[in-house]
RNA sequence: GCUGGUGUAGCUCAAUUGGCAGAGCAGCUGAUUUGUAAUCAGCAGGUUGCGGGUUCAAGUCCCUUCACCAGCUCCA
């Protein structure tokens, strides 16, 4: 007999070698019905496993996470099944569970268009009704490849190839379709109820641009149709809250076709909201020490070959004037840092000098390639708020400290810090193409992030190959309301390029030592912060950031002088006014200045005219009665201050 | 950059098989002077993204290019 200790403590014991499903239904038929897989310690495997030992014995179904990546993992198999019925001579590449849903890549000629999607959901429909069974064999590494060349499937086999020589080759088998998989799945495909294909796009053999772009198809399954039709309407959810589009409808923003790919044009209102930010960034800035920098928008080649960007990031800068040619080339720049390294230069620097901290609010070019624009998460010109801080060995942890506290600031004061998580980007040793420096120097500044991060307890996950080609980064990331992620903040320790630039300081014993240097950035770039805080907010704005905070909304023009004199009045505060001067019905101005997500209607008729008081409706509570233009002006001067949000 | 999709008025969309480019909203003008999410009428608005081709005839078919969307790759 083994024992099975089960989520609430109890032990339950069966015969060994039992199966994992009869243990299940042992517990409850019901239990069994919704079972996807079991997990056993901490390996999620199928129903159909046998138990051979001791151990903590977890039910999946469709509630839990790992579940529910089963039942989309035999989805994809599903999927697969029909592609192969359908077009026989597509080739499997691979078809993983993923968030939200799963995929699979066929190497065919077939485009897969709204109307091809549909006929293979008919067709998974059948297979689901068929509830084959899913069947686990598994094969010697000779007789796995050739059962994959006899099938045609060249994928499969170049997959087996690359797997070490003690991998256990497994299959999983359901009706007459056979893949290669190392599971776990749903026991019979009939558990697959509630799904659908959602688009068909192309990727990459193995992720890498050299290889051949395949056909993918992404879907999502759940187990039951309510979870799917409320998935299905939360997309449709995130399509209203999208930047690009709700953005341009709220006029902050709007792109031409003349100005080009990646350089939107920040209308008043986004600007509004921008300079807000900037100017709020610096003056917290310079509170915490920061000294502002102006520097060139471009300069000579020759600074770009001392910091290594000629050599490692050419194809991403505007280049002006043909490199091939003699006499002066110039670029755009990039980034601030080598441009900053010159302020840092311009005198002799002593230890007493450090730490030295300089920030710009920097308009920096990247030449993206044409298909990675996105509205205004990804562009070719946009404005950061960056940072050079140069220090000594000893003052790094605690200005690394300080860096991450700003950037933690200004996401709580944003209301988006519950939104990140932490990547500690580092670099990728095989890659030396990419990079520059030692391995001894890599290992130096990423063994120095690594205890700095531990030891302020940041909880993050490891980027490889993510790292910048100077040094290692803390990326903090966030995802849009796609749930595509995108780096906001990032901070770096970099201890090469001061040595290239030949920045050094003299410390207390004479000694001229290179500083460490932290780049960093503190709300990150405007443009991408701005359509974050659209999605987030759906563009109704907290009020501090709101372009405009107040419409006043007369109800006939008789009441167009008060309404200037409350105009007058409000703006005597810094608050940003509007007076809807047109000849309509209040109804409709309401409505429009609802739809703006104005955070404050003020109502003025012949009534608050003659008792200088202002009807107030407020974004999100609606008629709040008349109030004296004293009082009001009292309490919006509090909210278009505030700032944190919790 | 790659794969696929989409471009018709400021916006949302229509236009049968290739056969007269149209509607609502927004805009302008006029009437209306309005009390918490759309008052009525009239007017104007177009090189169907740009360029080329096929055809008696192109919004519609073909090519090129630009932009947008999804995904991949990339993101210092």
């Amino acid at each position: 007999m083994i024992k099975l200790t089960l989520k609430d403590g109890s032990v339950l014991e069966v015969a060994e070698n039992t199966l994992a499903i009869d243990a299940v239904k042992s517990l409850s038929q019901g239990l069994a019905k919704a079972a996807l897989a079991v997990k056993l310690d901490e390996q999620v495997t199928d129903l159909f496993t046998p138990l051979t030992s001791d151990c903590t014995f977890t039910v999946l179904t469709g509630t839990d996470d790992e579940g529910l990546r089963t039942l989309r993992h035999t989805a994809s198999h599903v999927l697969a099944q029909a592609v192969k019925k359908l077009y026989p001579e597509a080739k499997l590449a691979i078809g993983p569970a993923i968030d939200n849903g799963f995929y699979y890549d066929f190497d065919t000629e077939e485009t897969f268009d709204a109307e091809s999607l549909r006929l293979i959901e008919k067709e998974m429909k059948r297979i689901v009704d068929q509830n084959h069974k899913l069947e686990r064999f598994t094969l010697p590494r000779e007789e796995a490849i050739a059962l994959m060349r006899e099938k045609g499937e060249d994928y499969k086999v170049e997959l087996i190839e690359d797997l070490p020589d003690e991998a256990t080759l497994s299959f999983y088998k359901q009706g007459d379709f056979v893949d290669l998989c190392a599971g776990p799945h749903a026991p019979s495909t009939g558990k697959v109820k509630a799904f659908k294909l959602l688009s068909a796009t192309g990727a990459y053999w193995r992720g890498d641009a050299k290889n051949k772009m395949l056909r993918r198809i992404y879907g999502t399954a759940y187990t039951k149709q309510e979870e799917l039709a409320a998935h299905l309407e939360q997309l449709e959810e995130a399509k209203r809250r999208d930047h690009n589009k709700l953005g341009r409808e709220l006029e902050l923003f709007t792109t031409s076709e003349l100005i080009g790919q990646g350089l939107p044009i920040l209308l008043p209102k986004g600007s509004k909201i921008i300079q807000t930010l900037q100017r709020f960034v610096e003056d917290e800035e310079a509170r915490r020490g920061w000294q502002l920098t102006k520097t060139p928008y471009m300069a000579k080649r020759e600074l770009y070959k001392v910091s290594g960007h000629w050599d490692h990031y050419r194809d991403g800068m505007f280049v002006m004037g043909d490199p091939d040619a003699e006499g002066e080339v110039f670029a755009l720049r990039p980034m601030t840092c080598p441009f900053q390294y010159q302020a840092y230069l311009n005198r002799a620097r002593s230890y007493r000098d450090l730490p030295l901290r300089y920030n710009e609010t920097s308009t920096l070019f990247r030449n993206e390639s044409s298909g990675e624009m996105h509205g205004l998460i990804r562009v070719r010109q946009f404005t950061i708020s960056e940072g050079h801080l140069m220090c000594t060995p000893e003052q790094l942890e605690e200005e690394f400290k300080n860096c991450l506290e700003l950037a933690i600031y200004m996401l709580k004061t944003l209301g988006l810090y519950e939104d990140v998580s932490y990547r500690f980007s580092q670099w990728d040793p095989t890659d030396t193409e990419k990079y520059i420096g030692t391995p001894e120097q890599w290992d130096e500044a990423q063994g120095m992030m690594e205890r700095i991060l531990n030891h302020l307890e940041i909880p993050y996950k490891i980027g490889i190959g993510e790292a910048a080609f100077y040094g290692p980064k803390l990326d903090i990331q966030i995802k849009n309301v796609h749930g595509k992620e995108d780096t906001l903040i990032t901070i770096q320790i970099d201890q090469m390029l001061a040595e290239l630039f030949g920045m050094e300081y003299t410390d207390s014993d004479g000694e001229k030592k290179n500083p460490y240097i932290i780049h960093r950035t503190s709300i990150g770039c405007y443009e991408r912060t701005l359509a974050l805080l659209i999605e987030k907010y759906a563009g109704a704005f907290p009020v501090w950031l709101a372009p405009v905070q107040a419409k006043i909304l007369p109800i006939s023009d008789r009441q167009m002088d008060y309404a200037y004199e409350v105009k007058a009045a409000l703006e005597e505060i810094g608050v940003r006014v509007e007076v809807d001067t047109r000849n309509e019905k209040i109804g409709y101005k309401i409505r429009e200045a609802q739809m703006e997500k104005v955070p404050y209607m003020l109502v003025v008729g012949d009534k608050e005219c003659e008792d200088k008081t202002i009807a107030v409706r407020k974004r999100g509570f609606g008629d709040q009665g008349a109030i004296a233009i004293d009082e009001f002006k009292a309490t919006i001067a509090e909210d278009i201050k505030t700032r944190v949000i919790w």
